[in-house]
RNA sequence: GCCGGUGUGGCGGAAUGGCAGACGCACCGCACUCAAAAUGCGGCGGUUUAUCCGUGCCGGUUCAAGUCCGGCCACCGGCACCA
């Protein structure tokens, strides 16, 4: 027994923490010679409250994976930065009345010393922050080559209004009828505002997700967001003489149709007044619908209103027969052309309105009772009531009907999506200015690329206001200025980015930083991109996922980076709940602070429980009890330097254990499922405890497996004990020696009827064919078969066997 | 309503169709100790203790089902009048 000191992880977690931020071990090398692996992890949110027990979950998955691929031989880039601009950040400088710069540089170094003394990998010579000018000088041209492309306009529009933060948000920031951020009341505020049109790379979107590795969790709720449906434009003649066209995805129900029903907002009203008898009527309507917040939109989904177009009707085109047009705000001005024909044999909605205002209900696919409900399923219906396409199946009239529409030219197929462009506007100070001028001679025009970055200007003060306009509307001095195209007078553009802008490329940042020619250079992309494998949080696969796939496919597009898409890989982890399995929060008080358990069972042991404690990929309760057996195995590994021997190989009888150890921890890792692979090694030093002793060959091969876990307690063992020549970091990943697998005997069940009766050890290479005759002759079998007939004998090699009477 | 996911001991959870409960937590016992803690060793699904029962419920396929198929139930997450 040797004398081995007591296991101090604040002194060795130190000590090895100074001793690669001096080195900076972690650096990306420059040099491209050996292959590159790009892992990366959402860069945080610098709020005030510090790092929560949720960031190392996902930072530790990556940093294991960085850290088992150095030792692979990969030049790794696992980089770090902060998406620091942002409401709270405002928020709190406003009642504190401090610069939110100053706010956001406290906030980051606090997560900064945080990261370190959680020892993550990461390249800190590469840190990055979207509040840096020297980094959104790039988000603002970035911007500027969207503007040029004709991706970025400006429109008047319905937008989503919280009247808490006094800020517009994108269809993706409203939960729930309220904001996001603050669960403020979101309502409909007309206002003019950039917008980006994500909708021109809706398809490219979704098939870019063909080549992509993605949990198909995240795959879906993409495919589901942007919302693809095929079906057809149809027009109807109305009695106005106009027209009016109607998307569908049914035109196979055509005959159906009894009635149409358009938005509330749709044009032909106001286009048609003069013919419509009840104009008034109908106004009244719209404006009590445009009354609703898309809160009460939402809950009252259940009761339809509406009012009937008097004085106008439509004429079915397939049949020729007049049908009444009503209004009603279950159709949507934004989908689709804002009118629907309405078939209330087939679909739910149509059904209801139908029956709530005595409307037509006609039957046109077989094989429902469409007085009791609508029939929708189209799985195998047949058509009847439709003339020409009776008797076909409903994928066959499709094609028939559309066929038909097309040659007699009122209708052809039609794709939609429900994805929406992005609204990119923001009437507050702490976010990127978006750099525009606009001139009374030449409309909209971009800053010079020369001018770039545009600064925030100091101000006073940054309230929001109740009219709103940004905080920088009040800063005269920086609105006014001359037209870069004709040097006239001119003004700034004072509405900011949101902060979805600098994450949607940051990724490309880290690549090169330090570039102040372009945002990265070329050579770099092309080494480095794509990032080999990302992972986060699921509450961001239709935000930022989908923006900076957006973005990165129009720079793709305009030849400045050299892959389709930024991410080859995606996995995402699951919530870490309070101890007592709810969703971690002040007002519970179920909160827990990652830098208490550092304190109490050291950053290693944290580190090892975030990933124990369950699958990865699923919410798990936290508990305090279960970190602390991670660091009762930790003082196990360290203990286990008391009763080493110098002996360099692996001895004989652990070969087995120490090469299932090896496959098993190998394999794990790259699946994720880092709480089994965990168990592996533990119950690798619970055999050498059985035994007794380790020699220093297999110390060797169980520091190298933990050292992604656990690196400062390894590379410890490693230094006190010489295991490897230098540091372990740089020690080659163990490989697994499939010879040692291989045993002479196996331990194999043995069932009668399926029902296990006992174990025995056979040979390992005995085959299923000379199986039967192996087993018939054993004793202990024929004991248990008795004279009964036997029907069947089953053989797994090295499982079971199982014998049928 | 639609789309995902999850249901296994007191708890977190393991299990390519092949010995259900690996590993850990909690708990119990023993050793060490004057004692406690720590540590080490052992035990730990249930019961009527045996050719027994047991993976949310009901049925099916199979020599064999937690795992596959059909039909439900519960909980969690996302979307939600998208024609």
């Amino acid at each position: 027994m040797k004398n081995i000191p007591v296991y101090n992880p604040a002194m060795v977690e130190g000590k090895w923490q100074r001793h690669w931020e001096e080195n900076h071990s972690f650096a990306a090398e420059k040099s491209h010679e050996k292959p590159k692996f790009y892992p990366l992890i959402e860069f945080p949110y610098p709020s005030g409250a510090g790092l929560h027990v949720g960031h190392p979950r996902s930072n530790t998955a990556m940093d294991i994976i960085a850290r088992k691929r150095r030792m692979e031989g990969y030049n790794v880039l696992f980089p770090i930065g902060y998406d620091a601009f942002g409401l709270p950040t405002e928020n709190y400088a406003i009642k504190n009345h401090i610069h939110p710069a100053i706010v956001t540089e406290k906030n980051i170094a606090r997560f900064r010393s945080q990261l370190k003394r959680l020892g993550f990998s990461f390249d800190y010579d590469r840190e990055i922050s979207t509040t840096d000018p020297k980094y959104y000088k790039w988000t603002q041209w970035i911007f500027l080559k969207l503007f040029e492309h004709g991706l970025a306009y400006k429109q008047e529009m319905p937008i989503n209004w919280c009247t808490s933060c006094k800020v517009g948000l994108a269809n993706e920031e409203v939960v729930n009828g309220v904001c996001e951020r603050c669960g403020g009341e979101v309502v409909r505020k007309v206002k003019s505002q950039w917008m980006l049109r994500i909708t021109d790379y809706a398809q490219k979107l979704i098939d870019g997700l063909d080549d992509v590795d993605f949990i198909d969790r995240v795959k879906v709720q993409q495919r589901n967001w942007i919302g693809r449906s095929e079906g057809a434009e149809v027009d109807f003649n109305l009695s106005s003489g106009d027209k009016l066209t109607v998307y569908t995805t049914r035109p196979d129900t055509l005959f159906g149709a009894t009635y149409m029903v358009i938005s509330p907002e749709h044009p032909m009203i106001d286009a048609r007044r003069d013919m419509i008898s009840n104009y008034a009527e109908i106004v009244a309507y719209r404006e009590a619908a445009a009354r609703k917040s898309d809160f009460e939109r939402t809950e009252m989904n259940k009761d339809k209103t509406g009012v009937q177009i008097e004085g106008v009707h439509a004429i079915n085109p397939v049949n020729g027969k007049p049908i009444p047009v009503w209004v009603s705000d279950y159709v949507l001005m934004s989908y689709g052309t804002g009118a629907i024909m309405a078939v209330p044999a087939h679909d739910t909605r149509d059904w209801e309105f139908a029956k709530k205002f005595g409307l037509k209900i006609v039957e046109v696919v077989a094989g429902g009772n469409v007085e009791e409900a609508a029939y929708t399923d189209i799985q195998d219906g047949v058509m009847v009531n439709s003339e020409f396409l009776n008797g076909m199946k409903v994928a066959d009239a499709k094609r028939a009907i559309i066929d038909y529409l097309v040659e007699k030219g009122i209708g052809h197929k039609k794709i939609n999506f429900k994805l929406r462009d992005w609204v990119f506007s923001r009437q507050r100070y702490w976010g990127e200015p978006i750099p525009l001028v606009k001139c009374p001679c030449c409309g909209w025009v971009a800053l010079p690329e020369s001018e770039l970055p545009l600064k925030l200007p100091e101000v006073e003060s940054y309230e929001p206001t109740d009219n709103g306009e940004s905080p920088l509307a009040a800063m005269t001095d920086w609105v006014n200025t001359t037209c870069p195209k004709c040097g006239g007078p001119a003004q700034r553009e004072t509405d900011t980015m949101p902060q979805w802008a600098g994450s949607s490329w940051y990724f490309l940042r880290y690549i090169d930083p330090w570039n102040d020619t372009c945002i990265a250079d070329p050579e770099e992309l092309k080494y480095w991109l794509p990032v080999d494998w990302y992972n986060g949080g699921m509450e961001h696969t239709t935000l930022h996922l989908l923006y900076s796939r957006f973005w990165h496919r129009f720079l793709y597009d305009i030849g400045v980076v050299p892959t389709k898409e930024p991410y080859q890989k995606r996995t995402s982890h699951g919530m870490i709940l309070g101890s007592d399995g709810e969703k971690m929060s002040k007002s519970r008080g179920n909160v827990v602070n990652p830098d208490e358990i550092v304190d109490e069972l050291g950053a290693d042991a944290f580190r090892m429980y975030e990933m124990f404690m369950g699958a990865f990929d699923q919410a798990i309760p936290w508990s305090t009890d279960g970190a602390r057996g991670c660091r009762r195995f930790l003082d196990r590994v360290w203990r286990m330097m008391e009763f080493m021997t110098e002996d360099t190989g692996i001895s004989e009888d652990m070969k087995f254990d120490v090469n299932t150890c090896i496959k098993k921890v190998s394999e794990d890792f790259e699946r994720m499922k880092f709480n089994t692979g965990i168990a592996a090694m533990m119950t690798l030093v619970n055999a050498f405890y059985a035994k007794g002793s380790i020699t220093k060959g297999e110390m060797t091969v169980l520091i190298k497996l933990l050292n992604p876990v656990a690196p400062h307690i390894t590379e410890e063992i490693n230094e006190m004990c010489a295991c490897c020549d230098g540091e372990l970091m740089h020690a080659p990943w163990p490989v697994c020696d499939e010879s040692a697998l291989v045993k002479s005997t196996v331990e194999i069940a043995m069932q009668i009827n399926g029902k296990v009766r006992g174990r025995m050890n056979v040979p390992a290479d005995l085959t299923r064919d000379g199986a039967a005759e192996y087993f018939m002759a054993l004793d202990e079998i024929k004991k248990l078969v008795g004279d009964k007939p036997v029907k069947k004998l089953v053989f797994v090699p090295g499982r079971l066997v199982n014998i049928v009477m």
